[in-house]
DNA sequence: GTAGAACCTGGAGTGTGCTCCAGGTCAAGC
DNA sequence: GCTTGACCTGGAGCACACTCCAGGTTCTAC
């Protein structure tokens, strides 16, 4: 069932905004908002106008989310797409722009596991406070 | 050296707002406009009005920094300034906020691992698409 | 062929977390 | 006692990443 015989018409696996909107969890708006930035390239149109979305906008999508969940600025990542629109020559530049987005999240990780120790040290500091304040409350023998 | 006698005057290590911002990295207009949102209670002044610090007002900038670091929003650390503020009663409430700001944590910082390991996928493909193009410019032998 | 939902555009508005400014006061060295 | 840099306040302004709006067009189901 994944690619017999073509669809009926040639609308393919072409997904309206509010079906990529469902899946993606962006909302109709920002959808519009990152072709306009430039995020993605202009998307398909019917006769009418109305978007189109490829299976190809929808995983370069997951990969811009997965940009931006992984802190990268829009401005970043319009530089990134700015480069991916100029295709291969600029294959290197792409790798050394998420080669260094990756080494900063890797310093991100360390840093909130850091802060994660130190937040469980707190909250056993405020357990102790509780425990002297209220002594047996934490259940039976 | 941690307590011995007592410094000349009592302004002890009271820190002018210059000194504290060096300290955290904050700005003096952000640690003013922290004060003014109520992160900080009023912190104690000179004659002239001049702010002063004390060891106890850094170390509680230092746990909301750590707050802030982990994504805490002003919004919640007013929440936990607030109950702070009204002594020990609500060390429960505090500790359960830290509790839920704790468990958020550990779950981004898993959802930044799947990223991060994504990501380490695409540098991986980048870099096939490089070797493919310029093959054997990766080093002699 | 028509109702109603979904979609379109350009542009204005919003929430968050600062950051800057004007106009004045204070403190430390000479 | 004067200069100069640090500090004060209230309030305006800004960057970012959306989010909403008005007014119009298109699509789908009947």
């Amino acid at each position: 069932m994944t690619s017999g015989q073509p669809l009926p018409q040639d609308r393919q696996q072409s997904l309206t905004i509010a079906q990529v909107a469902e899946r993606t969890g962006l909302t109709h708006d920002t959808l519009r908002y990152y072709e306009k930035a430039g995020l993605i390239e202009r998307v398909g149109r019917t006769t009418g106008n109305q978007r189109r979305y490829q299976a190809a906008d929808l995983a370069w999508l997951e990969f811009l989310l997965r940009l931006r969940e992984t802190g990268m600025s829009i401005a970043d990542m319009q530089r990134f797409a700015g480069l991916r629109a100029r295709g291969d020559e600029t294959v290197a530049d792409r790798l050394s722009m998420l080669r260094e987005h990756r080494a900063e999240l890797a310093e991100r990780i360390r840093a909130l596991r850091r802060n994660a120790a130190a937040l469980d040290d707190k909250i056993d500091h405020y357990e102790r406070l509780l425990d002297e304040r209220q002594p047996g409350t934490d259940g039976p023998t």
